[in-house]
DNA sequence: TCTCTTATTGACAATGATTTTCATTAGCAA
DNA sequence: TTGCTAATGAAAATCATTGTCAATAAGAGA
């Protein structure tokens, strides 16, 4: 017995047309911070800061971005997603439980690792997540 | 700014101490399986079974044995929680987005490697959780 | 600059997984 | 068997995310 993935079947926009204020002001807010945002703490920043923005515009923006790779997810533990702006090269994390800090690592033999293991049992357009979650050497103090 | 990880204020048990004829029923389907299941459907597998447990059971289950390290938790990309029987060692998976099987990997090096990362950061207590999602054959060809 | 077309937006409802509540049931120690 | 209380199940509550749809605004062409 096998699950299928839910894909397809969403309303979600993958391209915008025009630009908006909207689109910019999210953009901005994921320029500002290092970390990742869930989409919710997006909204809420963009709200105190004085702006009308809807909720599902701010989903909106971020699905059509990580669509068109400009954006990384990750999912929390708790499975709310978190969206970053990509860096250039192909990296991982080191996330802190407690306080959430991220550390990117790099480490180039996995990379060729997971492309040798997929091809060995014939998986094509392959995608993999490395996430080290622990406790950060200031959150182990209390 | 960094984003604060829901942690606990959870009241879902994370021991048992008393053994009953649900919590038994999970762990048989869960033995039946080899893929990951999501806690919805075990509960509709036990209730087409004539089960009557409770879905809440189900998910106070699969919480409780994710915490006593008697199942693994895998999140599928849409969030959703997949659980299965640990099987003793550690180990990664290769999974197909389409039919959702899983292949299990191992790769020692990756243990050591994210164990030695860690501690050169300074991080304690340390999980980590390598995915590796693709298209096998058998999908590739539709 | 001014229309006009229609992509985007935002408020709100809907969805769906997961958690909580709470009265009832059933393990199990004595 | 009895009594205590852990565990259950039905239903409501939560909460992230997606869908709906009328109103707004981007931007191409006049």
């Amino acid at each position: 017995m096998h699950y299928q993935i839910k894909l397809v079947s969403s309303k979600m926009p993958n391209t915008f047309t025009r630009t908006t204020k909207q689109r910019n002001s999210v953009v901005e807010i994921l320029k500002k911070h290092e970390g990742f945002l869930s989409a919710q703490e997006i909204h809420s920043i963009l709200k105190n800061t004085g702006s009308t923005i809807g909720l599902s515009t701010v989903y909106r923006t971020v699905t059509t971005l990580t669509s068109s790779n400009e954006v990384d997810v990750m999912l929390r533990e708790d499975g709310e997603a978190l969206y970053r702006l990509c860096s250039s090269a192909h990296h991982h994390h080191l996330v802190c439980r407690i306080c959430g800090t991220t550390k990117e690592i790099q480490a180039d033999f996995v990379e060729a690792w997971a492309d040798d293991i997929s091809n060995a049992h014939g998986f094509s357009d392959i995608n993999h997540t490395v996430e080290i979650v622990g406790t950060c050497k200031e959150c182990a103090k209390h």
